[in-house]
DNA sequence: AAAAATGGTTATCAGTTATAACTAATTATC
DNA sequence: GATAATTAGTTATAACTGATAACCATTTTT
């Protein structure tokens, strides 16, 4: 009882690679794969200077021209005070431009520049291919399943799924 | 060109719910459901007042009776740092002691105390209930293909998995 | 016309994650 | 055996993400 449990199977340090408990649970191995995941995308994004939330919005904009702030935030599950900051980084570095709205003069509506275009298209190459890196091991098969799985659980804790 | 995608797919306030780049993207649904899983066990975990770092730190020390700081730091992928101030939380609650160590006077040895068995007993029935509900339309296949599918992209992306 | 709601902003705060610099103690090196 | 290098834990600090409250300007509702 006092040998801690990793003994048996430990890592290069002797460090616990393993726990039953939490072993036993999805969202463990969940948070883990993304864990992963995230930290290669951030490497793939890190040459354009995008970040998750940044690349995300950029592609959101470039493709859906005339997006509100608001729309973004929402379709981002971001609130709408923190989306004013990645708009502003979008805005700063000329990749989008705010442009007012003739028939309603308190919204913005988004619209990417040829240079957001253009990052867009290199940034999306670059993301594809650190997927095609981190995935090749997963049959296509495979890949519908676990993104079948994942809307399930989005559709049952979240909302709507399409 | 000027109407934003969305159009023809809105959610309920006309706010884009798909995009085709996004859609395409495996990482990006592995992100929403992570998002929509969380967001159950954050809530699983407050009568408990528990975050999901300190119920994380809780179950390996309770699983690994006499485990060193630095050692669940690297199992749970937290900086040094970081884990200080997650022990002290857990310690100040008397979940679990810091036992000074007797072969080496640097170093603690994490034990939990009756009530950190205790909670730790509580916090992951309530775990598995939130599992449970948001899990229960996924197939017991479709869940082995999805750990088995997240146990790859570790493989491949972070290094040896157990 | 007044009240309520909406789009965007500012300020602020809690939580997570990362780094540098430090003390105390151990291990390695000469 | 003394010195140097390493290790365990800590403090301080900073950047990023995420959430809330309060505010202005402009619509929309009543």
């Amino acid at each position: 009882m006092e040998n801690p449990k990793i003994e048996p199977n430990t890592g290069q340090n002797g460090v616990a690679q393993y726990d039953e408990t939490l072993d036993a649970l999805f969202g463990y191995h969940l948070k883990r794969a993304v864990n992963v995941l995230q930290l290669d995308l951030k490497a793939a994004l890190k040459p354009f200077d995008l970040r998750m939330l940044t690349y995300t919005a950029l592609v959101l904009i470039v493709d859906n021209p005339g997006l509100r702030q608001s729309q973004l935030a929402e379709a981002m599950d971001v609130e709408r005070p923190n989306m004013v900051v990645i708009i502003d980084t979008l805005e700063t570095r000329e990749l989008i431009s705010r442009d007012r709205v003739p028939t309603d003069r308190r919204a913005y509506a988004l619209h990417a520049t040829l240079g957001g275009r253009r990052l867009y298209e290199k940034a999306t190459i670059a993301v594809k291919d650190h997927e095609d890196r981190l995935l090749h091991e997963l049959s296509p098969e495979m890949r519908q399943t676990v993104i079948a799985a994942l809307k399930l659980i989005r559709k049952v804790g979240g909302g709507a799924v399409t």
